[in-house]
RNA sequence: GCGUCCCUAGCUCAGUUGGUUAGAGCGUUGCAUUGACAUUGCAGAGGUCACUGGUUCGAAUCCAGUGGGACGCACCA
């Protein structure tokens, strides 16, 4: 042996080897050169996060592309980074100081900001570190921030330039309010789920009359805000209401029945509570009407002073509540079941409240069309395609974009007020650029700095990794508007990898503004991953606590282990129902390559160098099948690339090393003679062979393919697998008859086994075999290369030809329309051959039915395509052949 | 409620414009193994392609309906 091969694979050793090599070499990097650029942005976990199987399998995808690319010869980048993750991250940073007895209301913005940072700067880029493990191939020193100090003027930057563009204005509007975190929320982070709640029935007195009128609701605390009772002004059972009033119980407020087409008739009793200040459509009834808005709850979801009652109680106690007590003044009629959706806050999973409020928007209408459009005609593609739909209804109903939160941790929004009217603000940068601006608006130029107040809210997360492609190469771009040479160059990106989930939170807002400001697409391809889920089929998540731990994982497999177990059962858009089964399989897989080179060093002699060479020996079958066999995997791999199949890819891999290369060519590889080693020539010839597959490996496995690779090139140069050369797909190599002959030695081997099987032969057990041929070509095919059958079954005699004696006593098989016997004389059980051979019979003339059928179909011969047809004759006269020698055999057991 | 997608072996899924008797991995059964690998090898069993009807010479594949499931969107109190 020229090198000492370690008997086990120690997967952490080796990868942690090869990823420091890779990052010392600086492989990763990238600059813009004249080669063709391949970009992918990372879609930036949350700053402070924690690797998940989410971003195991999003990230390992991103890697196989970009690793292919790299050794397809284009300058591959890879952009790593992290977003701030406002809500959620403030939301870990005020829980952190809770446990600590410090509320968030006790401190200043200042103070809590320092906080933030801190907890960021504790934790923040640890999820970076652990890709790492993964073997991520980023660009390290491209890391970006969305809250890194250039990065956030962009965020402004583009801020000032719509609202100059006049698609960012303020307005009143019903959003959707957190109380929890206490900040409102876009319509795309709110979840509705459906709930089992009550419907409460309950009477309202008609002012005046001893009569009642019943209304119906889900949420009863919410009657105190009540300004109107609405009715259909064709709903007959009401036309008494009209123009009277009615008195809300409890509070004894009289408010106003008014009518309108909204109230549906059907539905409950036909009669509405009107309550404008806490649901969008009574908020509409409420304007059309001019109805009174009373906001009965406070931003934490209490009751407000406006309630009268409850003060400062939670609004689900106040429900049970009010329900008790509208009980006992006898105005709760009935409480239904009622299954209802209601919306859920994304980040703290608090059932959310509509709520009146002032806030800033982006106009989407007019931005969002090439964004639409660029995607129905493929320009940007979806993978799969069948998102398409969905991302189509969300952007031809697209509405204005809530920008602003209420919240600290995040890109402070530029707009400086001056006074209390609607308009009196400015937006600008900085505080000294707001102030000429504010007294030239104001008309005031006394206005001093100190009068100015800058608006407390900040901007929506999604706000600023809508710039994602372009900022993380030109921060100043929105500026200036001129575009750096990294931009040109790396714009626009190749494939973005990301899950269906965020696609209008994220993918579609970035396409909006790479049109907006890139005038361009910013991704060739939206490859959509499924969700991980366990094996209960339930999404793997923290809260429920289902999710391996991935470094872990790795630790126990090993990462290429993990990747090729997840990559195996993941098609684009489907979700990965994950078993650690698969990892199993994914290091099996691992031990099995190791094994093979091991297997092949042993055959060197001692301090023999690896040479290894793409010749081969053309008088070799063995060398010229494996050969074709490697070129039709490479032509079937690019195709499935090109396809975004990444799976299909790698099981084909994965079987042609396994199957093939080990079961087949390694087999026949090894000496005749047991204990002599492998002829130098073909076990270069071997490791040539092997230095390709590790090749289409690499993008999948990158850490076993480099290892073997490095062993196997034994050169003291700093070459690398990841940078070597993607193999070629070379149409001369890839020879059909030597598939087809080479498939036909295999059936016979494969029968050969089969019939040890069924007659309880050993493998050792050394068998005659006769072989009678159909054709004479056939016959000196199979003369030339009977080594393969020799070397993989124990003959002891083989005879091949056209015309044989058949043996008295066999078993047989029939392959390709050629007969193999074995005469096995007082081993053949004269009743269960002929039922072997009576089932075959049986199945064949089945087969022949129904092929008979079809040929003697008129409309069959009449419309099929000629070839079709034609196939189907031979198949006729295949079938015929092997029945009459299968019906002559049987004889042969009759006797 | 509207829209989209899905239903193929015990499980997870392939099956590209309709054309061999529908494939893979895992699992399962039997056999084998003292030197590459039990993290192995060989051989086998296993499917009315959800159901019904239609189009066609021919349907897992196209169309319609039924049943079951997933997702997206929407203001049903």
């Amino acid at each position: 042996m020229s090198k000492e091969i370690p008997a086990q694979y120690d997967a952490s050793k080796v990868e942690d080897k090869w990823y420091a090599y890779w990052m010392e070499n600086n492989y990763f990097h990238s600059e813009p050169d004249d080669r063709e650029s391949f970009t992918v942005v990372i879609p930036p976990p949350n700053v402070t996060g924690v690797l998940h199987m989410g971003h195991m399998l999003n990230n390992t995808i991103q890697d196989v592309l970009v690793r292919r690319a790299r050794m397809q010869g284009y300058n591959a980048c890879w952009v790593p980074g992290t977003d701030h993750a406002s809500i959620a991250t403030e939301a870990k940073v005020v829980r952190k100081l809770r446990s600590k007895g410090i509320t968030k209301k006790d401190l200043t913005r200042e103070e809590f900001l320092e906080h933030a940072w801190e907890w960021t700067h504790e934790h923040g880029g640890i999820i970076l570190e652990q890709l790492k493990k993964l073997g991520a191939s980023c660009d390290w020193d491209r890391t970006a921030f969305t809250m890194d100090e250039d990065y956030s003027e962009s965020v402004i930057d583009v801020f000032i330039d719509l609202h100059e563009k006049g698609k960012i204005y303020r307005g009143e509007r019903m959003i959707n309010w957190d109380p929890a975190a206490q900040t409102t929320l876009s319509d795309e982070e709110v979840i509705h789920k459906e709930v089992d709640s009550k419907l409460y029935h309950i009477r309202y007195k008609i002012v005046g009359e001893d009569e009642y009128v019943t209304i119906a609701t889900t949420r009863p605390e919410t009657i105190l805000g009540d300004t109107a009772v609405c009715v259909n002004p064709g709903d007959e059972r009401y036309t008494h209401l009209h123009g009277k009033k009615v008195i809300v119980p409890l509070v004894n407020r009289e408010i106003p029945v008014i009518q309108d087409d909204y109230v549906d008739m059907e539905f409950g009793t036909g009669c509405l509570k009107i309550t404008p200040a806490h649901d969008v459509n009574d908020y509409e009834i409420g304007q059309k009407h001019n109805l009174e808005t009373i906001d009965v709850l406070n931003a934490d979801g209490t009751m407000s002073e406006a309630a009268q009652l409850y003060i400062g109680e939670d609004r689900f106690d106040v429900r049970k509540k009010i329900a008790n007590d509208l009980e006992e003044v006898g105005h709760l009629i009935e409480v239904e079941n009622y299954k209802n959706k209601v919306g859920f806050s994304e980040r703290t999973d608090v059932p959310i409240e509509p709520r009146l409020s002032l806030q800033w928007w982006v106009d989407m209408d007019q931005l969002s069309k090439p964004a639409l459009d660029n995607v129905m005609d493929d320009t940007v593609e979806f993978h799969p395609a069948k998102f398409k739909n969905s991302y189509r209804h969300w952007m031809e109903n697209i509405r204005d974009w809530n920008i602003s939160r209420q919240l600290w941790w995040g890109h402070r929004i530029p707009v400086y007020y001056y006074g209390e009217g609607h308009d009196d603000y400015v937006v600008a940068k900085s505080l000294e650029e707001a102030l000429p601006k504010a007294q030239d608006k104001s008309g005031n130029q006394d206005l001093k700095a100190s009068d100015l107040r800058q608006d407390e809210d900040v901007l929506d997360t999604w706000f600023s990794s809508w710039l994602w492609p372009i900022s993380v190469f030109d921060p100043d771009y929105i500026r200036t508007g001129k575009a750096n040479q990294e931009l040109q160059y790396y714009y626009p990106t190749k494939d973005l990898v990301t899950a269906p989930e965020i696609m209008f939170l994220w993918v579609a807002r970035m396409i909006v503004s790479g049109y907006e400001y890139m005038d361009d697409k910013p991704f060739d391809n939206v490859y959509y991953t499924g969700i991980v889920r366990d094996k209960k089929g339930r999404k793997m998540s923290k809260s429920l606590g289902n999710s391996p731990d991935p470094l872990e994982l790795i630790k126990k497999y090993g990462a290429d282990g993990i990747r090729m177990g997840m990559l195996f059962a993941t098609p684009a858009g489907n979700d990965l129902p994950f078993d650690e089964k698969l990892c199993e399989q994914g290091r099996n897989f691992c031990n099995k390559i190791w094994n093979a080179f091991r297997f092949l060093t042993m055959n060197m002699e001692d301090g023999e160098k690896y040479d290894p060479t793409l010749e081969i020996n053309n008088e070799d079958i063995s060398d010229r099948w494996m050969a074709a066999r490697i070129q039709q995997t490479i032509q079937e791999v690019n195709k499935d690339f090109d396809n975004y199949k990444l799976n299909d890819a790698l099981k084909k891999v994965y079987s042609l090393i396994w199957d093939d290369f080990c079961d087949w060519y390694i087999e026949l590889a090894k000496p005749e003679v047991y204990g002599e080693k492998i002829p130098v020539d073909k076990l270069n010839t071997a490791l040539g062979f092997f230095e390709q597959l590790m090749k289409l490996l690499h993008p999948f496995m990158p850490f076993i393919s480099e290892e073997i690779y490095q062993h196997i090139q034994d050169r003291s140069t700093n070459e690398a697998l990841l940078i070597s050369e993607w193999p070629k797909a070379d149409e001369s190599k890839l020879n059909e008859d030597d598939l087809k002959l080479f498939g036909t030695l295999q059936q016979m081997v494969s029968s050969l086994r089969n019939i040890r099987s069924e007659v309880n032969v050993s493998p050792k057990e050394e068998l005659d075999v006769l072989i009678s041929t159909k054709e004479q070509s056939t016959a000196d095919a199979l003369l030339e290369n009977q080594l393969v059958l020799k070397k993989l079954e124990s003959i002891q005699s083989l005879s091949i030809a056209t015309e044989i004696d058949k043996p008295k006593v066999y078993s047989s098989s029939i392959v390709d329309g050629n007969e193999l016997f074995v005469p096995l004389d007082g081993l053949v059980d004269f009743e269960k051959e002929r039922e072997r051979i009576q089932k075959e019979i049986d199945r064949l003339e089945g087969f022949l039915t129904g092929i008979e059928k079809k040929l003697a179909n008129k409309g069959f011969i009449n419309n099929a395509p000629e070839n079709v047809v034609e196939l189907e004759k031979k198949k006729k006269a295949d079938t015929e052949d092997s029945l009459a020698k299968l019906r002559e055999q049987l004889k042969d057991f009759e006797k």
